[in-house]
RNA sequence: GCGCCUGUAGCUCAAUUGGAUAGAGCGCUUGGCUACGGACCAGGAGGUUCUGGGUUCAACUCCUAGCAGGCGCGCCA
């Protein structure tokens, strides 16, 4: 039940009657008109800017128009209780307090569905996300585009769309090489004695090796490790193997859980690579060809060379782009190009990619390849996850998988937690850079507004605990027959918008709105409940222990939003903390 | 040089996607607990929304030209 919708179209209906009796002159498009929240010093409930955007054509001042317009409206809704005209020409409307009961028993029947965006079409969606190279574990760095693509897709389901969470395994090309190499010297110190050479750029340092190479070692008792090219592509699957269970572990303390993990290998080892580049041939969008040097000023050992290029310029991108490599193996490119091509086989109405800020870059080449494979059928969106900035002792930390020198998602979660991360994650817009700063997380968790949030729900736990109510159970009201104060209307005003950031959060793929908007609404409520202090009238519990069922419709409403904003963002409401 | 993102209170960020006097938290400051849970609340100070132009009833928001910061730009993935 979204109110502003369904005062949306009311009032364009309304316009467009009126327009047919020759009483007021309406543009074709309706689309600038709105009906939204107003300041809350105006005291009303819904607002609209219709006479503002009708003056022109209707030759009239806008406050003139909307006073006509305004006693127009009233007449065709019994749910007006007032109807105001402000300033520049805005209609402020305020509900009656049946509007209110009606709105409450709405809330509560819809229960663990309230907010869900109505009539719209059922879509399968792909949500790619992580991707994160298989050499290692994640990285805090990571973390954010784990949870972000979690919860859109969270959100997608709300509103019940399907949806596959789906992980690119790139288990092929260079960075595997070098990675089996330092794994399989790893072995060898272990089994041989030999030093691990720590200095040598080209290999992985880490520690996490070192169990991965002892793993496989205990794994597979019967294989001969003293040398590398016969057991090299056997050990390439295995530490690839080791390596993707970190990361579902990292992910699965994150409370991430992917539906599919497909991977590079199986994408080139099927020819569909080959496929796609000969369906692309076909379509004029390969051939061979050079590309320019970049005007960076370090280009002076740029090699000019021919070479099998996809014509991405074609679909706005800065530059075409390599497919094929001097000698003959596939870039990571075409590998993701045959990859896009999979998903499109698979008949998804709407492919989302999460990328980290650092493969922003390569958007735009992503979307050129949808575009030429589809046909224009489809478009690609890309969210990028800007980058978090760790902080640790007041100082920027800066990791590197490289160097073997990073903070784990196990550090992170053990000791901020797997909500609090979450929640802090998801509180900014993906386009801003996050400062994750560890000491103050941890030491000032009360501050955290994630508890904010989660004590709000406990309060109104507590509330019904004492009238042996279970915040779980069921509501059942005979009559909704309440006459709601000011300031529960308040806060019932700010449920209204529930359902309309739900909606933008969804259209626009930007999470950070719910914990925003959760924030806001438990603000309101702490508020309220404050004033229980000075006044007793206004507490929950009357003097005889017992609970009005306007408050418990009242208090039902706030929880059954926060407990949907909650699940959405996957962070538990604790009924006592 | 080119592309993407960002620029809003001392600091970290919101802003109903073009709406009304631009809002929160932290910090600073003045108050409120014999409690339906103080992990809370009420008040105060703090702003030329990076700059210049444009679009219109209305611009933090859109267009344009700049400035500043971040990320990226080869057969790495």
């Amino acid at each position: 039940m979204n109110i502003f919708e369904i005062y949306l179209k009311k009032i364009t209906n309304i316009l467009i009657e009126e327009s047919k009796k020759g009483l007021i002159k309406i543009p074709e498009n309706l689309d600038s008109i709105n009906v939204d929240v107003a300041p809350e010093k105006f005291n009303c409930d819904i607002s609209t800017n219709i006479a503002m955007v009708l003056s022109k054509l209707n030759e009239s001042e806008p406050i003139t128009l909307a006073k006509k317009l305004s006693e127009i409206i009233k007449k065709n809704d019994v749910n007006i209780d007032n109807i105001e005209t402000v300033k520049p020409g805005f209609i402020n409307i305020k509900f009656k307090q049946n509007f209110w009961n009606d709105f409450c028993k709405n809330i509560i029947s819809s229960d663990r569905i309230y907010g869900k965006i109505e009539n719209t079409q059922k879509n399968k969606y792909l949500v790619e996300f992580v991707s994160a190279n298989p050499t290692g574990p994640l990285h805090v760095g990571h973390c954010r585009g784990a949870i972000l693509g979690d919860v859109i897709s969270n959100i997608l389901k709300f509103n019940n769309h399907e949806v596959v969470k789906e992980y690119y395994v790139n288990d092929y090309g260079n960075q595997i090489k070098i990675f089996t190499k330092s794994v399989y010297l790893r072995i060898r110190e272990i089994l041989f004695k030999e030093n691990f050479p720590t200095d040598n750029p080209d290999l992985y340092p880490g520690d996490y090796i070192i169990q991965i190479a002892k793993n496989i070692i205990n794994e597979n008792k019967n294989i001969d490790f003293s040398k590398f090219e016969p057991i090299a592509d056997k050990l390439s699957l295995f530490s690839v193997e080791q390596s993707l269970n970190f990361v579902k572990s990292n992910l699965n303390s994150l409370g991430v859980k992917h539906d599919k993990f497909v991977r590079e290998t199986d994408i080139i080892n099927n020819k569909e690579v080959d496929k796609v580049v000969d369906f692309l041939r076909n379509k004029k969008f390969v051939y061979e060809g050079k590309i320019k040097a970049p005007e960076s000023e370090s280009n002076s050992d740029w090699v000019e060379r021919k070479q099998l290029l996809f014509k991405s310029t074609d679909f706005g991108d800065d530059k075409d782009r390599a497919l094929q490599k001097s000698d003959k193996t596939w870039t990571y490119f075409a590998g993701d190009v045959a990859y896009h091509n999979n998903k499109l086989s698979r008949k998804f109405h709407k492919l989302i990619n999460i990328l980290g800020s650092d493969h922003a870059g390569y958007i735009k080449r992503l979307n050129a390849v949808v575009e030429a494979l589809s046909g224009n059928k489809n478009k690609l969106n890309c969210k990028v996850s800007q980058l978090v900035k760790l902080i640790k002792d007041g100082k920027p930390f800066k990791m590197s998988k490289r160097k073997g020198d990073y903070i784990t998602v196990e550090d992170l979660i053990s000791e901020v937690g797997k909500d609090a991360t979450r929640f802090i994650m998801l509180s900014r817009s993906s386009d801003v850079e996050l400062d994750f700063d560890f000491a103050k997380v941890k030491e000032k968790s009360k501050e955290n507004p994630l508890y904010y949030v989660q004590y709000c729900y406990a309060r109104i736990c507590s509330v019904f605990r004492h009238v042996n109510i279970d915040i779980d159970d069921s509501i059942h009201i005979k009559n909704f027959n309440f006459k709601y104060s000011l300031n529960e209307i308040k806060i019932l005003r700010k449920i209204t918008e529930w359902p309309r950031c739900v909606q933008l959060s969804c259209d626009k793929l930007e999470p950070h709105r719910i914990p925003v908007y959760l924030y806001e609404l438990a603000s309101e409520f702490h508020s309220y409940w404050n004033l229980g202090k000075d006044n007793e009238a206004l507490r929950f519990i009357n003097k005889d222990k017992k609970i009005s069922d306007e408050k418990i419709s009242f208090l039902k409403s706030i929880s059954i939003v926060i407990k949907n904003g909650m699940n959405i963002l996957g962070v538990d409401t604790p009924k006592k903390m």
